[in-house]
DNA sequence: CATATTGGTATCTAAATGGTCTCAAGACAC
DNA sequence: GTGTCTTGAGACCATTTAGATACCAATATG
């Protein structure tokens, strides 16, 4: 069985551009569960030459699908159907961190990064004095290039000279001044992305996301961190093992 | 019986490449039981003439899986499956029972409670030879009156002597017969809810929602329960407590 | 203790694959 | 016409995969 007789085939009636006809071909194929995660394409000049396009058309088409999310490449190895990806519920763990141990390329994009003082609510979660410092830090996430998340995090301003501290990584920055936490207490919900999220995260308006609230302690119990993180619902799976007592 | 014939072959046509092929095969034998901790694998040099590659296609897919945690490499002994690292996280408990200890009244609309074989899909997931019976139940969950959960299961027919033996409480019927499962796994994902299910929960169509699907194991490791439950994204929160490693 | 077996490591080769580039032809909108 | 988009052909590079072979180090066995 060809790859093409799995996935179907390009209609030469179709006024749509080749590349165009080849994702859709591939998006459906995706969303019907016949091909699956970390499924391999075939190579780009074989897929071309089965198609009978160019494999410049194979490229242009892979581009797109692969700046959605929806396709990995790895040059020398193949191209593959993005897991969807799995976080951990029960571990401690950052973006960053998580990314890099799936063998994806993390990086992201501030929105904002700045010194404020706690709002009353925040310093009921934060436990601080109303009127300590705070630094804010906005941004998208993404994994090999594709947007996978929004952050808002929140710290207190004592476990860091200044906000441009945080290079990358929220918790290798608290780890080098000795502030990284500990624990955490998390709650997640399904929500419905506004249409600026939508727009932020590139998915359709209305689509259905994870909220993540995390909060943030330090060995000594004071919070350090709140942290609201909002993933796409079509990209991210969260993993838990469970056990009885 | 060769090691091959019981894990399962790698597969020519597959443009994946081989130690990833190599690496599914296991991975998927551990998750179905069919290795159990601490079985040893043949060795390296074995394994490779068995499947037809070299030695270092099966160390390269070997090294993924004990990086993973999944093996166990001793030098001179072998490689075996890692005994499984039991972690107390979260407590494993019911629709009803989570739901009396946060002091709201639990309910069920039964959609369907019928008996069937299993489909291809669950005999993997839950480990059971083809065309085995299984016992599958559809309801809605309520909270004090509001609906708050889709819940659709799948079991074992070993496990009770008929669909009609549970009441209302699916892991009472399961404590009842001995096979309350002691450890689950968990995936969790958001999800916009078809038109039939918003409107059997009582909410708007295209609402936001989380998909739980979990397996349960008994304490031999059997699968013996495949539940995917949607539950409300309005009205439902998870809430983790997350240690750092 | 000796020996065989096992994993650990290193070096080399070859092939396959994505990444990138140039050059060009045709369709279409302005 | 002019520019843009699409498609094609071909070349070359860096990386990954895969294999062949040899030898070392740890362990099991007798």
């Amino acid at each position: 069985m060809t790859f093409s007789e799995r996935i179907g085939q390009l209609d030469a009636k179709d006024h749509a551009p080749l590349y165009r006809q080849l994702q859709k071909v591939l998006r459906d194929a995706i969303a019907n569960h016949i091909l699956g995660p970390d499924d391999a394409l075939p190579a780009e000049r074989d897929f071309a030459e089965e198609l009978g396009v160019s494999r410049i058309t194979v490229r242009k088409a892979l581009d797109g699908l692969v700046s959605e999310g929806l396709l990995v490449r790895r040059q020398g190895a193949g191209t593959f159907v993005a897991a969807r990806v799995e976080k951990n519920f029960s571990k401690l763990s950052s973006f960053t961190e998580d990314m890099i141990a799936r063998g994806r390329i993390p990086h992201s994009a501030w929105l904002s990064r700045t010194e404020g003082l706690v709002t009353p609510e925040e310093s009921l979660t934060l436990g601080l004095s109303p009127g300590a410092p705070v630094y804010r830090f906005n941004r998208i996430r993404f994994a090999d290039g594709a947007p996978m998340a929004l952050e808002y995090s929140t710290l207190a301003a004592f476990c860091m000279p200044s906000p441009e501290f945080v290079e990358t990584s929220l918790y290798e920055a608290l780890e080098k001044t000795g502030h990284r936490p500990v624990r955490a207490l998390q709650r997640l919900r399904a929500v419905l992305f506004t249409d600026e999220q939508a727009e932020l995260l590139g998915v359709a308006p209305r689509d259905a996301g994870l909220l993540i609230e995390r909060r943030g302690f330090l060995k000594d119990g004071r919070a350090v961190e709140v942290t609201q993180s909002y993933y796409r619902g079509d990209a991210y799976d969260f993993v838990a093992e469970l056990n009885a007592l």
